[in-house]
DNA sequence: GTCTATAATTTGATAGAC
DNA sequence: GTCTATCAAATTATAGAC
C-alpha cells in the first residue's frame, strides 16, 4: 500500500515534469516508465489511459497552486501586492530551469489533446482567474471598480504571466518573467 | 515545375496549420500528404526529414510577420498606437477559430524541439522585439526611454500577446485577445 | 503491484519503379 | 515529382504469470 502510493506519486511527479518539458503529445508512457524504474504495463496499471494520466497530472497541478494560493479573502489589501503575490508564485513554479506552466502548455496544444485534459486545463485557469478577481475586489483598487473591470485586470495579469513564462521558456532566461513588471490596468 | 511549387506549398500551408492546432509532435508526415491529397513520400520529397518542415514553416510564418509588421521607421508616431498596431497583428493572425501563434506552440514546446526547429522560433521573437524596439523607440514616449525601459516594454507587450492566444485559444474566445488592453509602462 | 510478452497501430524515413 | 512497398522503431494498450 505504502509503495504503491509511492509509485504512483513518482509517476505523476515525473510526468508533470516531462510534460512541462515537452508537451504531452511529446511525452510516452515508456519514458515515464524508465524514468520510474517501472515497466510500461504498471504505469498502466495506475492510468489505464494516457489521458486518465494527463487529466489526473493537471488536476494535481492545479489543486497545489490553488492551495498556494490560499484564501483569496486573505490576500493583500494593495491590488500591487495582490499582482506581486501571483507573480512570484509563476516565478516558483517556472523554477531555474524555465520549466513552462503545466496548463499553458496544454493550452498550448490543446485542440489537439483528449477532450477530458483539454477541460482539466481550462479549470486551473478559471480557478486561477476567479481567484485573481475576489482577491482584487478586497483591494483598495477594486473595491471602486465593476466586475467588467476585474476581470479584465486578471485577464491581462494571467496573460502576461504565461506569455512571460513562454518568453522566458524560448530564450532560457528564467530572468525575463523573474524582471517583468505587472501593472494595474489604468 | 508550377506543379511542384505548388504542392510544396500547400504542405507548408497545411503543415503550419496543423502545427498551430496540435503542435508539432502532434503533426505526421501522414496527416499532412493525406490532407494535401499526396503520399507521404511526397512530403519526404520536399522534405527529408521533419525538422526540415518544421525550420521552413516557422521561418516563413516569421517572414510573414515581419513583412506586415513593415519598417519600424515607418510605424506611428505614438507609442500606443504602436502597441495596436502589433495587437491587431496578433488578432489577425490569430483568427476566427483562435488558433496559436506558431511560433508561440513551438515556443511551449520549444525543450523538446530538434534544436534547429527550436531556434527558428527563438528568431521569430528576436525579430519581432526587434521591431517593436525600434518601433517604439522613434515614439514621442520612446524618445525619453532608455534602451532599458523600451525592451522593458516591448517584452511586457509580447508576453501579454501570446499569453493571450494561448487564454484565447483555452478557452475557444477570440474575443478575449480581442478586447485585450495592451497598456505601457510607467 | 509488477513483470513478460505481445498485439495493433502509427511514425519517420528509404528504395526503387514509373 | 509522385507513387508503391517496405522498414525499423516507437506508441498505446492488453492478457496473463508471478
Amino acid at each position: 500500500m505504502r509503495n504503491a502510493a509511492v509509485t504512483e506519486d513518482k509517476i505523476l511527479d515525473l510526468a508533470e515534469s516531462l510534460i512541462r518539458k515537452n508537451g504531452y503529445n511529446g511525452v510516452s508512457f515508456r519514458e515515464i516508465a524508465s524514468g520510474v524504474g517501472v515497466k510500461s504495463s504498471s504505469v498502466h496499471y495506475y492510468f489505464p489511459a494516457k489521458k486518465d494520466l494527463g487529466v489526473k497530472v493537471a488536476r494535481r497541478y492545479a489543486d497545489r497552486f490553488l492551495e498556494k494560493l490560499g484564501d483569496p479573502s486573505d490576500a493583500p489589501d494593495k491590488a500591487d501586492d495582490v499582482l506581486k503575490l501571483v507573480h512570484r508564485l509563476f516565478v516558483e513554479a517556472m523554477g531555474e530551469d524555465g520549466r513552462m506552466c503545466l496548463c499553458g502548455v496544454l493550452a498550448a496544444e490543446s485542440a489537439g489533446l483528449p477532450e477530458r485534459v483539454a477541460a482539466e486545463a481550462r479549470v486551473f485557469f478559471d480557478r486561477t482567474l476567479c481567484w485573481l478577481v475576489d482577491a482584487l475586489r478586497g483591494t483598495i483598487w477594486g473595491a471602486v471598480k465593476s466586475e467588467r473591470e476585474l476581470n479584465a485586470q486578471a485577464l491581462a495579469a494571467m496573460s502576461q504571466l504565461e506569455g512571460g513564462l513562454l518568453m522566458a521558456r524560448v530564450y532560457q532566461k528564467p530572468a525575463l518573467l523573474k524582471q517583468m513588471k505587472l501593472q494595474l490596468i489604468s
